[in-house]
DNA sequence: ACATTTTCGCTACCGCAGTTTCGCAAGTAC
DNA sequence: GTACTTGCGAAACTGCGGTAGCGAAAATGT
């Protein structure tokens, strides 16, 4: 089955998803502009709306393309992984501009595609928390009875809340102290 | 000091609100057009940018006028108080179009007036809260031993997880179970 | 009365950004 | 080589925030 017409620049979705990651970080969702991708990829828009429908579009096959794998193995300390999981999401929402994952979130809750996208996403991480949540639960870590799901929401929901609603700072500390509340203070 | 000109119209500021509130309840931020709310209010638009500089400006004030007082008194029961409050934050979130939510969340991260204005209107209900939970420590019935303003970001925070990541529903049995989580089992 | 001052509404306009139209270039099939 | 198919870029279109300029209206002061 050989295509018939004149065959498509392999090269440009590469270039056109490498732009616009570059501009999405740098912007958020607003600040990424067609044009500007479109220029910094060196095509013209029209090529790039061959390829996607939508400024969406770009957006979920960029999102979709960004999923990199955190591989991470529990060790048996329950304390430690969810210390480290906590402190490593905290800093990666910390290091990341709040326009860009404001932005996101907006354009989740506007376009179901890209909701779909971004909740895959986050799915890798939350998995991550909750399997260390629940190996602490086994090994009676956990202070009261709840469900595995609502401790990681009360770990990772507190993040987005201080970024996106209060303001407040995401430290170290803080993701630290958030542990502490869910399993108790530490022994040590 | 008597103004010289002709007087403004008295009637307008509150009509233009008025329209506003309604098209910012029906579109979100992005979806509240100047031109619709002008139209609506019977005013022309030029009049309306006589009075606020932009429409992040607009809609400063009218989140500023939106910060209802919720009058709250505890009463001796902290739980019952706290599955109060909880429960009615997570009505009034699922009560509203979540777009409208995560576009004021990304106008707030976007125009620092706006942040502030959000931030204010929160912080009435997070005072709540956080009175109520130190209450709930005085009495003894917190688990652990950490500062009430991060039990309260464990007990809203996860609502906002929900609506703006997850996209889980926001019933209320899941606001009790926060507040379970936080308070330790029912015990009766 | 009359000049002055300020608001009002109207129309037209600018800039910007997402999206579409269209003519042409580049390739394949016969 | 000719017909057909497809990719491409330039320019135009569209919607929206915001501005400029104008004549008419509504107040104050003399």
């Amino acid at each position: 089955m050989v295509p018939r017409g004149r065959p498509r620049d392999a090269g440009v979705e590469g270039r056109v998803l490498a732009a616009a990651a570059e501009e999405l970080q740098r912007g958020g969702y607003d600040g990424l502009l067609i044009d500007r991708v479109a220029e910094r990829a060196g095509v013209a828009k029209t090529t790039l709306y061959r390829r996607w429908a939508s400024k969406a579009e770009l957006v979920v096959a960029l999102i979709a393309e960004m999923r990199s794998e955190v591989p991470f193995e529990p060790t048996d300390d329950p304390r430690r992984d969810l210390t480290g999981l906590v402190t490593a999401i905290a800093a990666g929402l910390a290091g990341t501009p709040t326009t860009l994952i404001a932005d996101l979130a907006a354009a989740a809750a506007r376009e179901p595609r890209v909701g779909e996208s971004v909740r895959a996403l986050w799915a890798d991480r939350h998995r991550a928390v909750t399997a260390v949540v629940a190996n602490a639960q086994e090994a009676g870590l956990v202070l009261g009875h709840v469900a595995p799901a609502v401790l990681v929401d009360q770990l990772v929901g507190p993040l987005y809340y201080r970024l996106l609603v209060t303001g407040e700072p995401l430290t170290p500390d803080y993701a630290r102290t958030l542990v502490s509340s869910v399993l108790g203070e530490e022994k040590s």
